[in-house]
DNA sequence: TACCAGGAGAAAA
DNA sequence: TTTTCTCATGGT
């Protein structure tokens, strides 16, 4: 997986859907529990569990705490799995309290701060890079659903099935792809963010048009269309 | 009605 | 070690 590959498609989403300004937050804590409410779900499902949190609490570790657990779940009811999503919040909120807060964490290298996050119950792979990419500014590249299976369609990833075959067809690791992607493009972060928002864009234009697009996998106007639209 | 949506962890094979 | 199951609401 070459950089002028990937800077090329990345040229091509740009170009054809224009800068996204991700993450949609107003603060970096907001970022860090968007990415755990977001696990498995659409992104208009936690919008409206943030604003009935917003609602009850001030957004900080301290608050969601305090928070009685029965009120939590319910809140955060219209993101889906709520009674996990709260466990795993209130783990995310201690963890993060008992580390220091933000501007401790700030002070840790990227590798320990995400052997910190991973360690959190409820934290994987990809979310704990979204909230390093995100909410830290670390060069760390996000490799969600969408990555896997546009880059593997553009035939840039090694894996991969049928194009109707979905997201879970045969899979590269989480960790080989992340650093194929970093070593291509370098530690850019602006890119990085950049680059994950405009895969997600892609994947949330959802037109429930089928079938799906022989190149990529995915609905509509698709990555493999604006890439093979390119010059 | 059925399917899908920016995962993660536990249990089973 | 790898695969399967569970968690759950909202939009189309």
């Amino acid at each position: 997986m070459g950089p002028d590959a990937l800077r090329g498609v990345y040229s091509a989403l740009l170009a054809t859907f224009g800068p996204q300004q991700w993450w949609p937050a107003e603060t970096r804590f907001e970022v860090m529990v968007g990415a755990i409410l977001t696990q498995n779900t659409a992104w208009t499902n936690v919008e409206q569990a943030l604003a009935r949190l917003r609602a009850r609490i001030p957004l900080s570790a301290e608050a969601i705490l305090a928070l009685d657990a029965a009120a939590l779940a319910d809140a955060l009811r219209p993101s889906g799995y709520f009674n996990i999503k709260a466990l795993r919040l209130r783990a995310f909120c201690t963890a993060y309290l008992e580390a220091g807060g933000f501007s401790a964490l700030a002070e840790r290298g990227t590798p320990a701060l995400r052997t910190w996050l991973l360690s959190i119950n409820g934290v994987g792979p990809e979310t704990a890079d979204d909230i390093l990419l995100y909410a830290f500014d670390r060069p760390v590249f996000v490799v969600d659903a969408y990555t896997r299976r546009i880059f593997t369609r553009l035939g840039l990833l090694a894996g991969g099935g049928a194009p109707d075959e979905g997201l879970s067809g045969k899979k590269m690791g989480y960790e080989s792809i992340r650093q194929a992607f970093e070593q291509a493009l370098g530690p850019d972060v602006a890119l990085f963010k950049e680059y994950h928002a405009l895969i997600v864009f892609q994947g949330k234009r959802v037109c429930r048009q089928r079938p799906l697009c022989g190149q990529c996998g995915l609905r509509g106007s698709c990555a493999a269309a604006a890439v093979s639209s390119q010059p």
